[in-house]
Parts: structure tokens; sequence; C-alpha cells
DNA sequence: AAAATACATCAAGTTTTTTTGAAATGAAAG
DNA sequence: CTTTCATTTCAAAAAAACTTGATGTATTTT
């Protein structure tokens, strides 16, 4: 798996906004909000088979939106704040964009007058 | 409301995101940011059949991160900033999080099989 | 070494999303 | 009123995402 480092082209932008698209997996996050928890823990609390959160845990890792950390023979997963961090920033582009001067309008425009 | 976890409403959270999760939409959101357009600009710029263009509009539209405009037999989408500032702050929300150490797992076994 | 534990992966289904082309809607022009 | 143009909607097919149960892989315990 690459390195985790925050979304710098289009392909981690969505593929980081895909994993933030299911309500399982939002869940995860929300949990791993307060602290690192591994499998079985996040197992329990969700009360969801081991194989379908192996799943989506496998989306979060791969949007690199979290990490797993080995001890022992357990997996521990944080979340992986930079990658957040990206994708605000992604979507604060569209918040500045609005506060830049708006195309001026050309005459051929097809638009009829009242 | 005093303390709300994240996703108060994690329904228009979740939807936002998945709007945001394919390419597409995402040249579409793009095109936006610099001005309003009509169906046949975006078409034309990005290639697309219409009625492609139109299922994808519809999924931005759902999810409020386009609002469309008549204007006789136009119709211009244009973004709806408040919400890229919605999701935004749910993002910042992680960004708050404290990374705590783990708590040893004491769990023994309860991995569900429905 | 064998059994148990924590987790990942696989293959087979199921569901959801997306694409496609055709038909419908609705405003404006002739 | 009929045609044209911009767009949406529909239904069927295709593709992608998700679920499930079984199996595989380390790691620890006995």
């Amino acid at each position: 798996m690459p390195t985790t480092s925050p979304a710098t082209n289009s392909t981690s932008i969505i593929s980081g906004f895909h994993a933030l698209s299911d309500p399982l997996r939002i869940q995860v996050l929300e949990l791993l909000r307060s602290r690192e928890l591994c499998v079985c823990e996040l197992c329990e609390a969700l009360g969801v088979s081991q194989s379908k959160l192996s799943f989506h845990l496998k989306t979060l890792k791969k949007a690199a939106l979290v990490r797993p950390r080995q001890e022992g023979r357990w997996i521990y997963y944080s979340l992986n704040l930079p990658q957040f961090v990206a994708l605000e920033q992604y979507l604060a582009e569209y918040r500045a964009a609005a506060m830049l001067p708006a195309r001026p309008c050309t005459s051929e425009s097809k638009s009829i007058q009242p």
C-alpha cells in the first residue's frame, strides 16, 4: 500500500469522498474520532460481522482516511488527519472561487430580453 | 443542542460526499467554479451525452451541491456554496479530534456472525 | 506442536449505481 | 398550432459496490 500522503490529485480526492459516502464507514470514522480502536472493538461497537467491517476498513485505508497499526495480534486503526485536511482544503477552494469576480457576460449570449 | 456529535444530519452529509465521489461530477463542479453554465455548455465542454449529464446533474442537485435556474428554455446550473461549507465543516470536526493512546483490547471473541 | 484468537481475503450472490438510447416535457419560434 | 430546441425521464443493460460465509494467514496461548 502506498504511503499516506495527503490528496494531491483528483483520484485521491475522489476516493476520499467515496470512502466518506457510506453510513457504516462514517460510523467507523466517528468512533475513531475519540480514539484508536482495534477491529474487534469496532465490530462489537457497530454490531457487524468481522468480514464486513474488514471490507469497509479496506476502503477507508485505500482512501488514506485511516491507517492500521499492528500490536501483537491486534490491528489498531486510527484516523489519518492529513487526508481529512486535504479534503477539507479541496472543498475550501470552492468557497474561495465564489469571491473571485464573475466572468463578464459576452453579448453573443443566447439570452432573450424581457 | 449543546454537544452534537458530527453528522447531526448525516444523510445530507453522506449524500454530499457521494455526489463528490465521481470524476464526471467533479469535472462539472470544477467547471461551475468559474461561472454558471447551462446543460448544453456542460455537455459540449465535457463531451458526454445529454442524458448522461442530466443523470449526474440530478445527483448533484439532490445533494444540494448545485442548483438550477431556468431562463427561457435553458437551465443554468451554479454551485450551492452553503452545502460546500457544511461538508467542509463536517471534515473540520475531525481535525479537532484528539488522538488518545489505545487501551489494550480485552475482548474475548465477540465477533458476530449473522 | 496444536489450538485459539484477530484479522484479511476470496468467491458467490445481492443490491445499487451508472450508462444508453428512445420517448416525453416544456418553452420559444415560425 | 406545429415545429424546433433544451432538457428530463424512462426502461433495460452493464458495471460497480456491497454482503455473506468460508477459508487463509499470522500471532499468541496451552
